[in-house]
DNA sequence: CTTTAGTACCTTGCATTGCAAGTTACCTTT
DNA sequence: AAAGGTAACTTGCAATGCAAGGTACTAAAG
């Protein structure tokens, strides 16, 4: 059983949006993406990242522009189209609904186990 | 495409958490803690909640009990076990964590797009 | 010039899981 | 007996996170 695991389990359903949001501060390219999810918790690895990242462009979520590196491969920069920035809202919305619902039902009003 | 009902996808992972903690307020059967979810705005369905409960018993984190009902078939009523709410408690820090963590990814502490 | 190491991109395949749809069984009412 | 309501559970599909592997480019080491 991996329900050991569970915490894990949750950060699911919640990655397109927090990729979206890293994203919408300024455009990153993969690797720079993972660090910075990183840098508040979020561990995210490069076999999750890159499938989403399409599934995201494919819906026309983000764009890229590829860019030279002084130093190794190039990179490919991504950044939130208009539309990406619509459904970020549309996100955090949900995002902000659904914390409102597991407070409710965590922590019912004047109730206390 | 379904990135449409991605806020449908973010309840994915938070499920357990939230039955968890519907029957640790009482004892519940499921058709009560489809009500009960309901009630909050998290919709549950039978096909999800049933498989569900399976895997909490197995993993030794809820038990049931059975009771007979003046009309209609018996009731399975499922409760924490004591292993259930040492976990529950796991997963609702958990759970604040990986809030703090989309609070912080989302509200940098003083960047405004 | 060839090899090793580092960075960055991406793909394949597996296991988990939410959910729609269907099944069984019990009780009450017609 | 038949019909309807409630409650339990199963089966199968599609989506998805992730481990593991693969390609390509640059720089440094031999």
């Amino acid at each position: 059983m991996k329900i050991d695991n569970a915490t894990a389990q949750m950060r699911k359903g919640v990655l397109e949006m927090c990729i979206l949001a890293s994203v919408s501060i300024e455009r990153k390219y993969a690797t720079e993406i993972l660090t910075h999810l990183k840098s508040v918790d979020l561990i995210v690895v490069e076999g999750t990242l890159y499938p989403l990242l399409a599934r995201l462009r494919s819906a026309g979520l983000v764009g890229y522009e590829w860019e030279e590196s002084a130093s190794g491969p190039p990179r490919k920069y991504y950044l939130l189209t208009k539309e990406g920035e619509l459904f970020l809202n549309e996100l955090t919305s949900g995002w902000n609904a659904l914390h409102n619902s597991v407070k409710n039902l965590i922590n019912p009003k004047s109730k206390k186990s």
